[in-house]
DNA sequence: CAGAATCCGTTACGATACTG
DNA sequence: CAGTATCGTAACGGATTCTG
């Protein structure tokens, strides 16, 4: 399961905007999804790899380093064998999990109510485990 | 002041995806800010555009159709003169404000200790008036 | 006023191959 | 395992022009 935020992409975004800065937190297709795993605890970047499914390596990458740049997870070597790498949402990081619950909230509210195959849809929603 | 989401721009995005699909309610450069400002109350077209200062009217009636479709704002013709279209939030999309306000606070949070030219940063925000 | 239509630059993301 | 490098594509968004 994915927590994509799609569409979000901006050429030319509008700048000097606190709110919209704070928006690119979430901002990527993934960025939402990697959040949502940590936040039921830290996680190596292929444990990563396999929760989100079809991403490709450089995209986790790039995601997660973002992240780090903005204080929202932490990254940390393991010297186990082979080496790996874990992240973990930091303390203010955590602080994103009511958030994005919210939005998949609404989101699963607006789906089932958009009539029409609405039980096929509920029906198709696997294990969202709201954290 | 904008409050965009940037970078979620996702040409082939995964698919099948609960969680995903709910957090394109939000996805987009401006939609996070459409939702924000309407948050306040009823508004139309001329003055969404007046909100969010730069956005063209190509980019925010596509936005406000989608958000439309999905069941997060009404649209509703006004018989004045000039005539002119109101946007209100629908029900299900007024809860789609506390996630937002959450995402802005920890941002602003991040952002003011991600230290440096903090004080600047802080000081440079203008009125966020989190609804 | 509220938009639709066109053209176009930018870039997130996917796929693939390769490295320490 | 955890990336990095290259290439190609879709679509977001900006700018401009035109219409009911």
């Amino acid at each position: 399961m994915v927590l994509k935020v799609r569409k979000n992409r901006s050429p030319a975004p509008p700048s000097g905007c606190a709110v919209s800065e704070c928006m690119a937190l979430i901002a990527g297709a993934w960025t939402p999804n990697i959040v949502w795993y940590l936040a039921e605890g830290p996680r190596r970047f292929s444990e990563l790899r396999g929760d989100l499914a079809p991403i490709t390596a450089r995209v986790l990458t790039r995601r997660l380093r973002e992240l780090e740049t903005r204080g929202v997870v932490t990254r940390r070597h393991v010297a186990s064998s082979p080496p790996s790498v874990e992240y973990a949402l930091t303390e203010i990081g955590e602080e994103l999990r009511p958030a994005l619950r919210t939005v998949v909230e609404v989101g699963l509210k607006l789906k089932a109510r958009s009539g029409q195959h609405a039980s096929a849809t509920v029906a198709s929603v696997r294990h969202v485990a709201l954290p």
